[in-house]
DNA sequence: CAGTGAGCGAGCTTCCGCTTGACTT
């Protein structure tokens, strides 16, 4: 055994560091966090200075176990998680749940992986700072107080499972009030004037009117005013511009910049840059700091110089803005900075690895020089100007190897413009005025969302992207399938002598994938809101932050803060539990003409619903469930009564009754006892016999085998996991490399051969008479299936060595618990 | 799985941050 066993947080820095540690090293990884408060349970004694019950996961036993047992043979235990709070944090828990000697331990830190940083960082040991230690667990306790007893209020007030946090409700807050900005906003319409000119040599270029018109008649007896007229150029001003380049990735511009390029989801960036990571591509991947270490600098330097000359070097250091920052690790970047692709990986991981590439080497490259022109351009018949602006671009810098992308969809690129002269006279090509209309805010892509939490100071690398995915699989935010409109636009032309008008359509309010809240989202949003606004602040993190950083500094005790906060806290929580009403979001939409009862939308038990009459009438109310895309926050009375004419029948086929309906999984066609549902274009109050028998056509295809193999039928269908096909009780998925659409009979009967061919290799057992299979897994464990039942073994039993008793054995065991998993399984299903 | 929406009550849900591993329908 080794005299030195270092502990540093993940696995791949572990390989990494004892590359360059002697062999008297060994390096291990913690794994993250090894202890935590209990899931089940508050887990903090409010009576007793807030006291923390630690508990090691079930999952985290056996390496704890093994690292005790490493530490145990070591002269010396070296504490190298990261230089945060976090880090100091899991170096305690270790020292405390290894029960490390204190004369053996160490506790070192470095933020860059370098040999020189590691050698320097083992050279300067120092002791667990318990005063960090406590910022941690001040933010871990508050975390838990907030979320495990503001949620409970949620099941009794509104819905049961129904989860608020520090972090996830102020995303959801923060989308709702976008949501509500953009139903509240009344686009303004304005025409502008556009025109394009031509100089004597034939060179054309565009310019825009300052001023903008109000009416049509105003834009229109403007251009009027420009037949026959002479343009000239009145003023022309050249300046040098320059460009500097953004600075290095940090996880939250990395997953902008990757949804902006690359259209990838937050948690796709993630996962491929995982991959990268591990594969030890690139640095660390949750880091909010721009800092290069001195090697990387120096490297890229190097680089530059070599593939683009010493010109377009500019090495240069960038502070972080990111508020709350830590700092662990470096900026996201190349480990090596000659690698500028790469071949032989997945793609999207290349093209991930490509931009990391491009902007790490870039930020490390001089500005780009450029010339901006502006140009006015005058008429002989009126005093209103043309503006024409243009760029030319003197030397590229960085830009010849990368620049960041924008948010603003509106962004125009400028281009160049000919060589012009004052007192010059040009002539006009044509002019136009457009209606335009003022635009609404954006809904928050995944992205973007990121960018706002960072700037508020909310949230951590490490949870950007599983937050957005806790908020939608609640069920207060969706990605969003707005279509958007068609609206109209007027566009007036002056070409020679006349204005020749024309109208024009476009879509607005497009916002596909963009985050849109449900309407438990709002009514959970506005309940927190009312009742828990000091947590709701987009401040209170900030507020809770400066604490921690007294916390940490040694001027606070984190105890106190906690009894601060809790004296208000608590009171407040029992307060809305027993005071507040229960919130369903109810809105009263008016009467019913048929019978004069009242009609109202709410949140009912299984859903947004609509309501005519009330329970304390005589007369049961009638129930409707809302479609799909309308919400109880914008229904309007004429909707809600049409709810009530479902289920529309509309006639019979081949003998049997066809009806529309919508139901728990949205609007469907009822075809005697079968069941198809609409497609995404149709509407459950449009659709015709017609269409509902051209679906239930298609159904029939879909549904009906496509061949058959040994006499059993094959069909095919699209699950969790993507195309698949089905043979004989197996699911066999169906890879990009076949033709889903076509698939072949030697397409079929390949992956049916190839199926059973691996399943014999996985078999260990099969005892027939009771139907149990045991199989081995992918990743060295094995699985026990009965029927339809699947149980995972540990990595530790070794699955050839199992006898019938034993197997039947660890099934007793499992079908107890088994509970829980079934529950999950449920969940994960939507 | 696609009709529900009363009321009761058992047993359950939930946070944020640090990490990787799980291999399915």
């Amino acid at each position: 055994m080794a005299k030195n066993l270092v502990i540093v947080e993940s696995p791949a820095k572990a390989k990494t560091i004892e590359k360059f540690l002697g062999k008297d090293f060994k390096v291990t990884s913690s794994f993250g966090h090894i202890a935590d408060l209990p899931s089940r349970e508050l887990g903090v004694d409010v009576e007793k200075d807030f006291k923390p019950k630690y508990v090691v996961d079930k999952e985290k036993k056996a390496l704890v176990k093994k690292l005790k047992e490493m530490a145990k043979s070591s002269d010396t235990v070296w504490l190298a998680s990261d230089e945060d709070r976090e880090g100091e944090a899991i170096a305690w828990h270790l020292a405390e749940t290894l029960k490390l000697d204190k004369d053996k331990t160490k506790r070192i830190v470095f933020n860059s992986i370098t040999k020189s940083a590691i050698l320097k960082a083992i050279e300067n040991p120092r002791t667990i700072d318990y005063n960090l230690v406590n910022a941690q667990q001040a933010r871990r306790v508050l975390d838990r107080l907030v979320g495990y007893e503001i949620s409970p209020i949620l099941w009794k007030k509104i819905k049961t499972g129904l989860s608020a946090g520090r972090v996830q409700s102020v995303a959801v807050r923060l989308i709702v009030e976008r949501e509500r900005e953009i139903q509240g906003f009344v686009p303004e319409a304005s025409y502008r004037v556009a025109a394009e000119f031509v100089t004597k040599e034939g060179k054309v270029f565009k310019a825009k009117l300052q001023n903008t018109f109000n009416s049509k008649e105003a834009a229109g007896k403007f251009l009027q005013k420009n037949i026959a007229a002479d343009f000239s150029v009145s003023d022309l001003d050249t300046r040098p511009a320059k460009k500097s380049p953004a600075a290095p990735f940090t996880t939250s511009t990395l997953q902008q910049e990757a949804s902006r390029k690359l259209y990838f989801s937050v948690s796709k960036t993630m996962r491929m840059a995982q991959r990268l990571y591990e594969a030890g591509l690139i640095t660390y991947m949750r880091t909010d700091s721009t800092n290069l270490s001195s090697e990387a600098v120096k490297a890229a330097k190097e680089e530059i110089v070599r593939s683009y000359g010493e010109k377009y070097s500019k090495p240069r250091n960038y502070a972080t803005k990111a508020k709350g920052a830590q700092e662990a690790h470096e900026a996201i970047r190349p480990t090596n900075m000659a690698v500028h692709d790469l071949k032989d990986v997945e793609r999207d991981m290349a093209r991930l690895y490509e931009l990391i590439w491009k902007r790490t080497i870039a930020s490390q490259m001089s500005e780009a020089q450029l010339e901006r022109t502006n140009v006015k351009i005058q008429a002989n018949k009126h005093d209103e100007l043309f503006l024409a602006s243009g760029e030319v671009l003197k030397f590229d810098g960085f830009l010849k190897v990368y620049l960041e992308g924008t948010d603003d969809e509106d962004e125009e690129q400028e281009g160049m413009l000919p060589a012009l002269t004052v007192g010059e006279y040009v002539d006009k090509k044509y002019m136009s005025a457009t209606q335009r209309y003022t635009r609404p805010p954006y809904r928050y892509t995944e992205a973007s969302l990121v960018k706002k939490l960072e700037e508020l100071g909310i949230g951590r690398p490490s949870t950007y992207a599983p937050t957005i995915s806790t908020i939608q699989t609640r069920g207060y935010v969706e990605r969003g399938m707005v279509e958007g409109v068609e609206r109209k636009y007027v566009q007036l032309m002056l070409l020679q002598d006349s204005v020749k008008e024309e109208v024009y359509a476009e879509k607005v309010g497009s916002d596909k994938g963009k985050l849109v809240p449900t309407d438990i989202g709002m009514i959970v949003n506005d309940f927190l809101v009312n009742h828990f606004s000091s947590i709701l602040d987009y401040n209170f993190t900030a507020k809770v932050e400066e604490d921690f950083d007294n916390i940490a500094s040694g001027g606070e005790d984190w105890t106190k803060m906690m009894k601060d906060f809790y004296e208000d806290f608590h009171p407040n929580v029992k307060n809305v539990e027993e005071h507040a009403e229960r919130e369903t979001g109810e809105r009263v939409l008016g009467e019913d003409p048929e019978s004069g009862r009242q009609v109202s939308v709410r949140l009912g038990k299984f859903g947004p619903m609509a309501q005519i009459g009330t329970s304390e009438e005589e007369e049961k109310p009638r129930f409707a469930s809302l479609l799909p895309d309308q919400s109880i926050e914008t229904l309007t009375l004429e909707e809600a009564l049409s709810l009530f004419e479902l289920p529309r029948v509309l006639g019979v086929y081949e003998g049997e009754e066809v009806a529309v309906n919508v139901g728990r999984f949205g609007p469907y066609v009822r075809f005697g006892k079968s069941f198809v549902s609409l497609g995404k274009d149709d509407e459950v109050f449009d659709v015709t016999m017609d269409r509902a028998i051209e679906l239930i056509k298609e159904k029939q295809k879909a549904d009906a085998p496509i061949a058959s193999y040994q006499g059993k039928e094959v069909t095919k269908g699209k699950g969790r996991f993507g195309p698949f096909i089905k043979w004989d009780g197996k699911f066999i998925n169906v890879n990009k490399k076949y033709d889903f659409d076509n698939l072949s009979d030697e397409d079929i009967v390949a992956l049916i051969e190839d199926k059973i061919k691996k399943d014999a290799e996985k078999l260990i057992s099969y005892w027939e008479e009771e139907d149990i299979k045991l199989e081995k897994g992918r990743w060295g464990t094995s699985t026990i299936t009965k029927g339809k039942k699947k149980i995972n073994l540990p990595k530790t039993v070794d699955a050839t060595k199992l006898t019938l008793e034993q197997v039947k054995e660890i099934i007793e065991k499992e079908t107890k618990t088994k509970k829980k998993t079934t529950k999950k399984t449920t969940k994960s299903k939507k």
